[in-house]
DNA sequence: AAATTATTTTCAATAAGAGGAACGAATTTC
DNA sequence: GAAATTCGTTCCTCTTATTGAAAATAATTT
C-alpha cells in the first residue's frame, strides 16, 4: 500500500475543509494561507505545501478560491464516495454515532446496527435498524459492506472481532479500548478517544 | 512548551497500556517487544525505543515485567492524576461520553454537564448532573475546572467557545466539526472523529 | 498612468524527526 | 557449552517540517 497522502496531511486537510465550509456559509470567495494557518495555530508554509499536494494553484496576493478548494479536498478525500458501514454493538456510543448525521458529509453511510440483545434488536435509531448480530455475515455479503464500527463492551471485543473477520469485514473502526488481534488482510483503526486528548494533558501541566 | 514525549509515542504508549491490561487479566508476568509489535503490526525496535524513553529496563530473553511497565506508563501519561472536566452540550454524544466510565481509568473525571435546554437541565446521567450553562463560569471558578468537552451543535460551536474562554476554560476537547477561534492561551484539541478514519479510506480502495 | 509597496504564492534548501535494519551483549534453554 | 531469543544501541534512510529567497500580483502612492 503506497500512501499517496500521509495521515498528517489528511488530518489537516479535513480541518481546512471545515474552515472552508465556514467561509462558504459566510459567502467569502477567497482565503489565504496565513488566514488558515492563524486559525489552526500552525505555520502558513505548511498550509501552502498541503494545498500544493492537491496540485491546486492559488492566486498571488489573493489566496485560494474557497469553493474550488473545498471541492478539491472533498474529491481528494473521497467525501463523495459512499462508504457503507455497519455499527456493531448498539450501546450508548453506537446511539450517538447513529444519530450523528455529519458522517454523511464525509461519505460514510451507516447501513445498519447489530447487537445480540433482544431488547435492542428490531429497534430503529435515526432510520437505521438494529439487527441480530447472527445476520451480519449474510447481510454483509449481500450488501457488500466491508467496514464495521466496533462499539461493543471491551470484554467482547476480540470475540466479536473474530466473528467480523470471518464475516468478510475488511476494515474495523475500533472504538473499544482494546488492541484487536486480526489477520494481515484486515485493517484496524484504533479510535483511541482518550489517547488523543492525552497528547494534550501529558505535555501541559493541568493542575487540577 | 517543550514536548517531553511526542504525540506519536504517547499514542503508542496508550496502546501498549491496553495490551498490558489484557495481559494482567490473563495473569501473564512478562511481555516481549516482538509480542507487542506483532499485535500492533509495527516494528519491534519501535517498541523497545518507546519503552526506553520511560527509562525502563527489560530483561534479556524474557522481556518486560507487565505489572511494572503498566504502572510506569500510567505514571508517565498521568493516568493517576485526576483531571476534572465539564461536558458542554448535553446531546447524544454527550450522553455516550458521560456514560463511558472508561474515562476514569485515564484520570478524566466528568464533574458535570451543561446545556441551555430546560428539558435537560436538572437531569442526571450516570450520576452526573446537567446544569444550566449560565452557571458554568461560577462553577468552573469554584471547582477550578479548566477542561471542557465541547459537544454542542455546530452552529453554536464558536459562540459557546467564546463563552467558555471568558469563563476561564483553558483546554477544549472539541467534538464539533468546526475549527474554533480561540486566543493563544487556550488550547484546542480537535477530535476529528471522521478525519481520523479517513486516513484509512483515502489510501485504501474501498469499493462500495 | 507609472512607480512603489505590501502581501502572497512558489520554488529551493536546510533542519528535524521518525521508522526500520543491523549488531553486540545478555540470558535462558537445551 | 552451544543455540536461540531478546534487549539495548547505533546507524542509515525516508519522511516531515521549517526556513529562506525569488517571482507575481493587487493596492497604494506619486
Amino acid at each position: 500500500m503506497k500512501k499517496v497522502i500521509s495521515d498528517k496531511v489528511i488530518n489537516r486537510l479535513t480541518l481546512y475543509h471545515s474552515i472552508l465550509t465556514d467561509y462558504i456559509d459566510k459567502n467569502i470567495e477567497y482565503i489565504s494561507s496565513p488566514q488558515i494557518a492563524d486559525l489552526l495555530h500552525i505555520d502558513n508554509t505548511q498550509v501552502r505545501k498541503d494545498i500544493a499536494l492537491l496540485k491546486y494553484k492559488g492566486k498571488c496576493k489573493v489566496g485560494y478560491q474557497v469553493y474550488d478548494l473545498k471541492n478539491l479536498i472533498e474529491e481528494t478525500l473521497k467525501f463523495k464516495t459512499i462508504k457503507n458501514a455497519y455499527i456493531v454493538g448498539a450501546g450508548n456510543l453506537a446511539m450517538a454515532l447513529a444519530k450523528y448525521d455529519n458522517f454523511e458529509a464525509y461519505g460514510f453511510h451507516i447501513s445498519a446496527l447489530f447487537d445480540n440483545s433482544y431488547l435492542k434488536i428490531g429497534t430503529i435509531i435515526n432510520g437505521k435498524k438494529v439487527y441480530d448480530i447472527d445476520r451480519l455475515p449474510e447481510m454483509a455479503e449481500r450488501q457488500d459492506v466491508k467496514i464495521a464500527i466496533l462499539t461493543v463492551p471491551r470484554q467482547f471485543a476480540q470475540e466479536v472481532t473474530d466473528f467480523l473477520v470471518k464475516s468478510g469485514i475488511k476494515y474495523i473502526w475500533n472504538f473499544t479500548p482494546c488492541v484487536l488481534n486480526v489477520p494481515n488482510f484486515v485493517q484496524v483503526w484504533n479510535e483511541n478517544l482518550i489517547g488523543n486528548f492525552l497528547q494534550f494533558t501529558v505535555n501541559h501541566d493541568i493542575d487540577n
